[in-house]
DNA sequence: ATTCTATGAGTAATCGTTTACTCACAGAAC
DNA sequence: GTTCTGTGAGTAAACGATTACTCATAGAAT
């Protein structure tokens, strides 16, 4: 039951105040070299570690950053987290990492924990944004972007170019020769979604070109069993569909899965394009083809600017687009003769 | 700008002191049920919320606890992140996940981190076990067990029947009809992963049956290249195999990826089967049979032990074991004719 | 010799809670 | 009428850091 040693047990020990130790610890203001060492010593023998919470409460900077996703087992946001916490440590920073499993009330009560927690800042994963009691706190919106956001200095918008991505989709479809193409969606599509649906919607109208064909599949869920439910009911009442954007790559896993069991053979048959990049494209087998979203960069320039924030500094623009890119895999390489399976 | 409230203007606006206020929110000590009204009232008006730097500074309990996981990449342990998010969520203790990427060093950083939090507890999934200047802190050991833990009654270990697990995928494989076995891990492997190799091999030897083989499959490290390659060579030298156990489902996928490339028919040829019983074990085509760990009792056994040490209860036993099961899938039926393949 | 400036370091107030003491008051017991 | 007991509520001292002031000293400038 030794009780951590606290900065008095240091001062005391290296013959000093606690205002020059502290001084010393956060190089803040003026001491001579040979105290900085007796100090230094002394932190090191005693294996003595701040209280982040007193620390704290003087400063209000917590030195901890709230994260708010909606769900951890997404390997696409567990990516982002990942990354987000990568670059986070570097600069000190701990991370409270919260599922709202979409729920908007858990989203609200999770928020109120971290602003009990008095977190220096909030990265949300959300589509919702944040209640008016939070508007002191710097926060950044990834990837979805609340419809009714309100700008300010403490409030910025970090997404991927979705209108993009839906575009790249749309024409790796066509120069695979599809002509027949469908997009496939949940009934719920947040707003990068309906973006990525508007680019790929856009392209074809820009195309222009009479033989070409789309529609729309729209799944109740995202389960494996509605996807294969959906997606049989719509290709028998319109046969010929030759390529699939899926908005998202579980998805377009779970589509890759209904069109093994009825064996149709991709891509001989049908193309397959998802959206995402998650771990699990590549894994696959075949390795999905989809438009990667840099989890990396997009969790890198979350970190600076909410850092940057936090540190009063104004952010540049209210509106980062990160670029996207499309990965071609085995899904839409229109190969000759078989496909991947059969 | 305006500066959230604090306990001094609660208790202003509702005519009490702050100690009473205190009281009130704590259910601590004595108050009359119009006090009490009257102290609710100006919370919800005001949307206060308790500043928990400084209650922790006071109290020293944060209400926070350290999650140190290896990878939160591996999909196992993010179920379990959030399984333990959850059930600690319900208990008002918010959780500060950190990442070592299996890497000792940063696993220091990261606890020294926590403790400048001054978490309440910490749950470390690592196999090594926490330095002596965290003796104090109540802990978790979780899945994997430290060789040279120290037993305290601020120490409890919880895996699973890592043991029984191997004996399970042994006795499984066998009522395949399976005679030439293989176990495949990746080369250093922790604890559990032994006691799993442990329970299979017993499993070989109780049987006592001439007829039937068994070799051990070793991997350089976990990729899919080096799988390929590992067990292309291994099929190569030793031809009849027809049971492989794998001591992970990522590397039984793996595997299944290494199989389907090269037209072996699963489990038609080869019998399959994994351990964890990871969400991608079901989502897989063909589903992976698995040796599942119930991430949801074992999270929730580990919520509920950490928050008893935390409020002072020596744990009834240092040392708990969940059961496991067999979860039988596609990869194991040994079915008629032709498998999901070829 | 006096004043000025720069440097290094200490004093003490402060952040927002909790909680050990204290106390006023009312009713009960004597 | 006095003492005792129980209840409701206030006072003020912590918790461990940071930082605005203050001050002593020494060397430079006058």
């Amino acid at each position: 039951m030794s009780q951590l040693p606290n900065i008095r047990e240091i001062a005391e020990k290296a013959g000093v105040s606690t205002a020059t130790v502290s001084r010393v610890i956060n190089h803040n203001g003026r001491y001579s070299r040979e105290t900085e060492e007796r100090v230094r010593k002394a932190i090191a023998e005693s294996g003595y570690v701040p209280n982040l919470a007193a620390k704290g409460l003087r400063t209000n900077r917590t030195q901890t950053i709230g994260v708010v996703v909606p769900n951890i087992l997404n390997p696409y946001f567990a990516k982002l987290v990942f990354e987000l916490q990568n670059a986070l440590f570097e600069q000190k920073y701990a991370t409270i990492i919260c599922n709202t499993n979409e729920s908007a009330e858990l989203e609200k009560e999770l928020l109120a924990t971290l602003m009990a927690h008095q977190v220096s800042g909030v990265v949300l994963i959300s589509g919702h944004s944040a209640p008016v009691s939070m508007q002191a706190v710097p926060t950044v919106y990834l990837d979805r972007r609340p419809e009714d956001i309100l700008y300010s200095p403490l409030n910025v918008v970090i997404e991927s170019d979705n209108f993009n991505g839906g575009r790249l989709a749309a024409r790796e479809l066509l120069a695979c020769g599809c002509r027949s193409l469908a997009v496939i969606y949940a009934c719920k599509p947040d707003v990068s979604q309906k973006l990525r649906l508007d680019g790929f919607r856009q392209t074809l109208v820009d195309t222009a070109r009479k033989e070409i064909h789309s529609t729309e599949i729209i799944l109740a869920d995202g389960s494996a069993a509605c996807i294969r439910r959906t997606l049989a009911e719509t290709l028998g009442s319109k046969p010929g569909i030759d390529g699939l954007f899926c908005l998202t790559d579980m998805i377009a896993l779970g589509t890759m899965g209904a069109l093994q069991l009825s064996h149709v053979p991709v891509p001989a048959d049908i193309c397959l394009i998802g959206f995402d990049d998650s771990p699990l494209a590549d894994l696959w087998l075949p390795p999905l083809t989809t438009i990667r979203q840099d989890a990396g960069a997009t969790a890198r320039l979350a970190a600076s600017q909410l850092l940057g924030m936090i540190s009063g500094v104004r952010p540049l623009q209210q509106n980062s687009v990160v670029p996207v890119e499309l990965v071609r895999r085995a899904t839409t390489r229109a190969t000759e003769g078989k496909g991947w399976f059969e």
